[in-house]
DNA sequence: TGCCGCGATTGAAAATTTCTATCGAACTCG
DNA sequence: CGAGTTCGATAGAAATTTTCAATCGCGGCA
């Protein structure tokens, strides 16, 4: 509705379409105050314009005693309309601005942190192919992905793809993960050419906070071998991580994709952790809906081209 | 948006959705006065509403000159969008309203007129399951039916499943047509117990006009037998044919359950034609859309129901 | 009890609708 | 070729709606 985050004067017309978005804000922001705010307008004009809604519905859509407190059954189905029907005008303004225009706008995405690197490989030949778009790339759990997703928040994501329910989406796999520990040659296990598991357990780790799903797979991998693993220092932040395990006093165990575009100077080695290999697909993961805006088609055409060349 | 014919004053609001409906309107009527009629605004109105759609696109969507030509291919892609968002749109009020008030509203058919006779099987279950829901039942050739659909002014359509190409519908099949010569007792053939085309071909025929499938299929039957067919009277109602062979003086080709119901009196015979069999399936048409209106979800329950029944 | 956060309400200013009436271009037909 | 028509765009006036700032009033919380 309003793009741009001030308009010099009121007046800007709110129709169905943008009520359908204020009642999607309401669910993210679950506070009114917030959601206007969100949408660039005043509580009172969010306020209205729910209670529109619920007039010309006859219906109401929100439990609210001096407060936000929840949707009622229709208020929810209401909410599942108002992200297909919102998206699908979202997608029909790209499709036309892009057959008049060229692929253009903005493509929102979100990825979580050790699938960082293979962003790149997909915005780079992205971007050669169409320059008129834009990039905002958030790193953020594979729920927090999800959420976003589900919210029109952001285009497509890159997370898992065989691990949480999905949900309405379409999937384009890329990679598995494969783990590598992560250490600085002159330390403990720095100079080996594969390690084990059970080698890995022994020495102090910095990992991904535990609300990270990458966390979550490699304790329990670390778990597999009986002895409780000691995670040192954990963060939400590779740089961080990649920070510390510079300074040779700390291991960190990542994907080999994220440790190979780290830079591995002469200090600091990835190496192969061999045993059981309970490796998780990684991949694009978009909307399913028909037909797609073109920005996400283009992504995803993107993402099977890459796909292709990663023999995997 | 004006569900009314008349408002005792102007001044009810059109959002997007309703323009997108306007443009719907003008890609049926092809003429912005009628198509403003259709929406029930004034010409004007309709006018400025496509104008804005092109303001807010930035691109031209209709062709004019003096007059209304065409739509760009802009245009016919916002029209796609359109058909979308505008049935989304319908059927997000109609499952609200459903929820809290049961299910009501009108159900808008259109039947080919040889399966007429299949309607009553589906209404009266319906009506008995839902008595809230009223019907608009409209006799069309299948090609009108398909149109009808696309626009969105029916809800689900009644016709041949195997022949045109049908779009993106969903379809259950219901039952095959077989055909039957009706005529009096005491004309020609009257008496038979069965009848073969190449008999039927040399008595007076009275048919559905050229337009309509069920002409089509049956003259090819005839015309198969290698004799020129003698097609005396043709209409588009089939009561008008019917009347005609009360008299004895024509015959007609109908299917079977539709012969059924026009009520045999003694003077009437319906005789089965043997021989070649290139019978059409007949069966409901429905958007292809997910999830379907409550109406329509209804309806194709009660179809498949009926279907169950009728043992091919 | 008093305070604070939240959402609804009020009231006035502003903008956008809508309509009717009319215009101007292009076609039709005598 | 010119008058009459048809069609869609435009102008102008009236009405409705929208928006926002300010404020209210309910509840929870100290």
């Amino acid at each position: 509705m309003r793009s741009n985050p001030k308009r010099a004067v009121q007046g800007d017309q709110v129709d169905v379409i943008d009520k359908l978005e204020f009642l999607m804000a309401l669910a993210r922001e679950r506070h009114f105050g917030r959601a206007a705010e969100a949408c660039g307008v005043t509580q009172p004009t969010l306020s209205a314009g729910v209670k529109q809604l619920e007039d010309t519905f006859g219906v109401l859509l929100v439990n609210r005693g001096s407060r936000f407190q929840d949707f009622t059954p229709e208020g929810e189905r209401v909410l599942d309309w108002a992200r297909r029907i919102v998206g699908d005008a979202r997608s029909m303004r790209q499709e036309i601005h892009a057959l008049k225009h060229g692929l253009a706008g903005r493509l929102r995405l979100a990825v979580v942190p050790t699938a960082l690197a293979m962003v790149e490989p997909l915005t780079t030949p992205y971007r050669a192919r169409h320059p008129e778009v834009q990039f905002t790339i958030l790193s953020r759990t594979s729920i927090e992905i999800l959420e976003l997703l589900e919210n029109l928040q952001i285009d497509a994501g890159l997370t898992y793809l065989d691990n949480e329910p999905l949900g309405r989406v379409t999937t384009v796999p890329l990679y598995r993960e494969r783990y590598r520990l992560l250490v600085a040659a002159d330390s403990e296990l720095g100079d080996r050419d594969e390690v084990t598991w059970a080698e890995v357990v022994r020495v102090p780790l910095c990992l991904l906070t535990p609300d990270m799903q990458n966390r979550r797979i490699i304790e329990r991998l670390l778990r597999d071998t009986g002895i409780e693993p000691n995670i040192t220092l954990e963060s939400d932040s590779m740089i961080l991580l990649y920070s510390h395990v510079r300074t040779g006093r700390w291991a960190s165990v990542m994907p080999a994709r994220l440790a190979a575009t780290l830079g591995l100077t002469d200090v600091l080695r990835s190496i192969p952790i061999v045993g059981f290999d309970s490796s998780h697909m990684i991949g694009l993961v978009l909307p399913a809906r028909e037909p797609m805006t073109p920005l996400n088609a283009a992504l995803m055409a993107e993402a099977r081209r890459v796909a292709a060349t990663l023999a995997d």
